[in-house]
RNA sequence: GCUCCCGUAGUCUAGUCCGGUCAAGGAUUCGGGGCCUUCGACCCCGUAACGCGGGUUCGAAUCCCGCCGGGAGCACCA
């Protein structure tokens, strides 16, 4: 794609617009070369998640990245689900599916297709007796640390040199429950001297007895990731296979594999692994912290979850600028979250209502108060007089926070957007802080956001690391519906709770970023 | 240990294939200023990088060799 194409595609997610074209680089948005031997509107794409947890922000990349081409080229992005069925380390949980599915509609990324590695054994079960009558193949009896061991030896173990007919015969053994779990493998016969041990005599199929949460038992020989995607990698059509380079071994064996069987397969392109710093939970650690009930399921912010940065009000658009903004970079990287804040704070501040939210709150009363200040209209927005403006308790009696308070006692401050008063030099021993009335005029003094002690609604917010902050809002958050997103002032943008019943209190809302 | 990949400012990224237009561009962060009402946004200014050592060349971030550093794989997981 030209950078003209990549600014007009950036344009039409509503990003650009404001941007003139620069001279070396028309965005932050990384590069991504052109597929090789792409056609527009034949471009077959697919997404591989295996469903032991929810999608994180980990793995948004893999998503963004595929749809980035699917849209390029006008083509199809087939869900496969990887299911399997792993291991009793990475275990199937059943509801994952669903899950997933909802994490697609969260990151705005609709397959075209949704398909089940669990509904294609026949399948591959037709590939490995073509691999193996093509004498790529035979049948393993060796324990697996021996087989590991001799793997790292480079030497072969006894039933390599089985004969064509042994080898269907171990097959279909295998099929028919003539082996028990553990008992037998399938092998790809490459080469023992191959320089890289992890490519020798790789494993195609192995038994399970695994209850699959979609299939059950009704299968008991089961294809390695590899060598499924050797299958259908082919047999679905794909026509580019974009995925993270920790599986770049993984393209050697289905190379391997088309070779051995002389048909011809989709090319690979890679990219480098993304962490993102604050964020280090693997998926299959996070279902079991979940499960403990230690985590507020997987919308639980500690997460990572793409459920979770919803509930933050992270916007999909962020998480797409985020993720596209490497490219399709190979170098292995760690990014703070702040970049993806600041891909956020973009999409929302220009249309996020402000609001008054003060923490911790300590009770002010100001005497001198004019009484005609009782109530007052504030603007939603500070620059956007089109969003309106809402009408707010004012004094006498205010809630400030009580971290301002103790930092600016003795002082003159500014309660933004209304008055200046007169904070008292100590904190009394009990009862509400007793401030004067100074002036209306805008000074330029320490500015804080205020709450109008009446009507005051109690908030609860819930911070990114699992902890609350308890405060107060003005009055107009009682109207609040849930999912709103508003930006506390001084305080950083929240999203009401979903769950959360409008009228009732303390209003819940998760903190997304300042 | 073996195999593969990567190494440009605090953090990402463009440029590396096809050496000069790169005294290295963009984003973000950070610092300063503006916008006389946010610790937000916006605008301006600034700090700041080609891992190291050789070689090829008139000329190297770009090519070659070595080294160092980081990551991944070496599962009957995905």
């Amino acid at each position: 794609m030209s950078s003209e194409d990549q600014r007009a595609e950036l344009v039409a997610l509503g990003g650009a617009e404001a941007a003139p074209a620069r001279p070396h680089q028309a965005e932050s948005m990384g590069t991504f070369p052109d597929l090789p031997g792409a056609v527009d509107g034949h471009v077959v794409l697919r997404l591989a998640p295996f469903p032991s947890g929810a999608l994180h922000i980990g793995n948004a990349r893999m998503l963004y990245v595929n749809d980035h081409y699917r849209r390029r080229y006008h083509g199809r992005l087939l869900l496969v689900f990887d299911d399997t069925v792993g291991s009793k380390e990475k275990r199937i949980a059943p509801e994952l599916f669903d899950v997933i599915r909802h994490d697609l509609d969260i990151a705005n990324v609709p397959p075209d297709e949704v398909l089940y590695k669990s509904d294609r054994l026949p399948v591959v079960y037709d590939w490995a007796r073509r691999v193996i009558d093509a004498g790529g193949a035979y049948v393993c009896v060796c324990p697996t640390e021996l087989l590991q061991k001799r793997r790292a030896l480079g030497e072969p173990c006894p039933e390599r040199a089985q004969t064509l007919a042994e080898t269907r015969d171990g097959w279909a053994r295998m099929l028919d429950g003539g082996f028990a779990t553990g008992e037998a493998v399938l092998r790809l016969r490459t080469d023992l001297a191959d320089p890289d041990p992890a490519f020798r005599d790789r494993v195609l199929c192995r038994l399970s007895d695994l209850d699959h949460p979609r299939v059950g038992r009704k299968w008991r020989v089961w294809p390695m990731l590899e060598f499924s995607w050797a299958v259908d990698d082919v047999e679905l059509g794909i026509t580019h296979v974009l995925r993270g380079k920790d599986l770049v071994m993984e393209d050697r064996m289905e190379e391997f594999v088309w070779r051995l069987l002389g048909v011809k397969g989709p090319p690979f392109l890679h990219w480098g692994l993304l962490r993102v710093a604050e964020a280090k939970i693997s998926k299959s650690k996070g279902y079991a912290q979940v499960q403990s009930g230690e985590y507020d399921g997987w919308a639980d912010p500690r997460l990572w979850s793409l459920d979770s940065l919803e509930r933050r009000g992270i916007s999909a658009e962020a998480l797409r600028r985020f993720t596209l903004g490497f490219g399709m970079s190979l170098a292995d990287i760690e990014v703070p979250a702040e970049t993806l804040y600041a891909e956020n704070r973009q999409v929302l501040d220009p249309t996020t209502p402000r609001r008054s939210f003060v923490p911790d709150p300590i009770a002010v009363d100001v005497v001198g108060y004019p009484t005609e200040l009782a109530e007052v209209d504030l603007p939603n927005h500070p620059e956007r007089s089109e969003l309106g403006t809402r009408s707010v308790a004012g004094g006498p009696l205010f809630w400030l926070a009580g971290s301002d308070v103790r930092a600016h006692l003795g002082e003159v401050v500014r309660l933004k957007d209304h008055a200046n008063i007169e904070l008292p030099r100590e904190m009394p021993p009990e009862g509400p802080l007793v401030a004067s009335f100074t002036s209306r005029e805008n000074r330029r003094l320490p500015r804080l956001q205020w709450v109008g002690a009446v009507h005051a609604v109690t908030v609860d917010l819930l911070d990114p690391d699992g902890t609350h902050r308890k405060g107060l809002g003005e009055r107009t958050l009682r109207g609040a519906a849930p999912s709103d997103i508003f930006q506390f002032e001084r305080v950083g943008f929240v999203r009401v709770e979903p769950d959360w019943i409008p009228g009732t209190e303390p209003l819940r809302v998760c903190f997304g970023h300042v």
